[in-house]
DNA sequence: AACCAGGTGAGGA
DNA sequence: TCCTCACATGGT
């Protein structure tokens, strides 16, 4: 097989970005990690400033690589940018080279539907399942792959198979939300060149008119629109990172509110949008890289 | 046995 | 319009 490299631009970690929480389903064996990217399986691995990569035939690796870990970003300035306390910079030290990638948005959004009110292992084990179940198996160097399910196909699932790959309540919401894009999937080229409000109304419409896609509240469509729609001003608010928040940027908010949501576990709606419009004010146009840093070090480090 | 985990939808106040 | 609570699943 043909390994390949490309020079990374610093700071690059690939296991920073891989572990950090943003994305499930990348594989480690041995010194590779695998995953089917685009068309085709890949395996890459980090050699100094170098990522070495190899991928099954046919496919421009050398380009899907670039845009994947979005070596376009000039991350030393968003670090400086977004390094406004001693907090930030403890995770920004902690892992320097923390790159969010950008993934396709299909698989985004149906992963983060997956990945409401539960835990990353178990998220992992779904997606796992889903793909087993309804994607394509590719076999690449001696391992086997399976594609993430298209939505025409979970459009077409029944209720009960998708139950079946334990997604629980959550099965009628891919059901949904896969019918709506497999109609018409226009809506995240649209999406990409808005701005992140603009994006924001357009994945949660049907809290203005009709339901549009089930299971895709406010911190869903944060991730969407960060992970997969180059929105690097979205702010995805889970419980982690509200807990910093309330812990640790107390001064942003009134002393009424912030006791309002102490009080209960989860934020409502409106409350969600005020408390990422004070934190992405504090943080600016790349909040969204604010937010990985601080939800994984939070995670692994405190 | 309760509570928690990358929250959201339905239904009632 | 806003708030409350159920919701599948598996681990602690």
């Amino acid at each position: 097989m043909q390994v390949s490299r490309i020079k990374a631009p610093a700071p690059f970690d690939l296991n920073y970005s891989l572990e950090c929480g943003q994305v499930f389903r990348w594989r480690k064996i041995d010194e590779y990690w695998y995953r089917v990217l685009g068309y085709g399986a890949v395996k890459v691995r980090q050699i100094g400033g170098y990522l070495e990569y190899a991928g099954s035939d046919g496919i421009d690796w050398h380009g899907t690589i670039q845009n994947y870990f979005r070596f376009d970003d000039d991350l030393n300035p968003i670090l400086r940018e977004i390094n406004r306390d001693t907090f930030i910079s403890d995770a920004i030290s902690a892992y320097r080279g923390l790159r969010l990638l950008r993934q396709d948005p299909w698989e985004c959004m149906l992963s983060y539907i997956c990945a409401t009110n539960t835990n990353i292992p178990q998220i992992e084990r779904i997606i796992d399942n889903l793909c087993r179940m309804f994607g394509e198996r590719i076999i690449f160097d001696g391992k086997e792959f399976y594609t993430f399910p298209s939505a025409e196909t979970l459009a077409r699932a029944n209720i009960a198979s998708i139950r079946a790959c334990k997604t629980g309540y959550r099965a009628e919401f891919i059901k949904a939300t896969a019918e709506t894009i497999a109609e018409d999937a226009s809506i995240f080229n649209k999406i990409r060149y808005c701005t992140y409000e603009e994006g924001r109304e357009e994945l949660l419409k049907k809290f203005q008119q009709h339901k549009v896609f089930k299971g895709i509240g406010p911190k869903v469509a944060d991730c969407v629109l960060l992970f997969s729609l180059d929105k690097l001003e979205a702010l995805p608010i889970d419980v982690w990172v509200l807990k910093i928040i309330v812990k640790k940027y107390a001064s942003l908010f009134e002393k009424g509110f912030l006791n309002k949501i102490k009080a209960r576990g989860s934020l409502s709606f409106k409350d969600y949008s005020i408390v990422s419009k004070a934190t992405r004010g504090y943080f600016g146009r790349y909040a969204g890289y604010a937010q990985e840093y601080i939800y994984h070090y939070a995670r692994t480090l405190l």
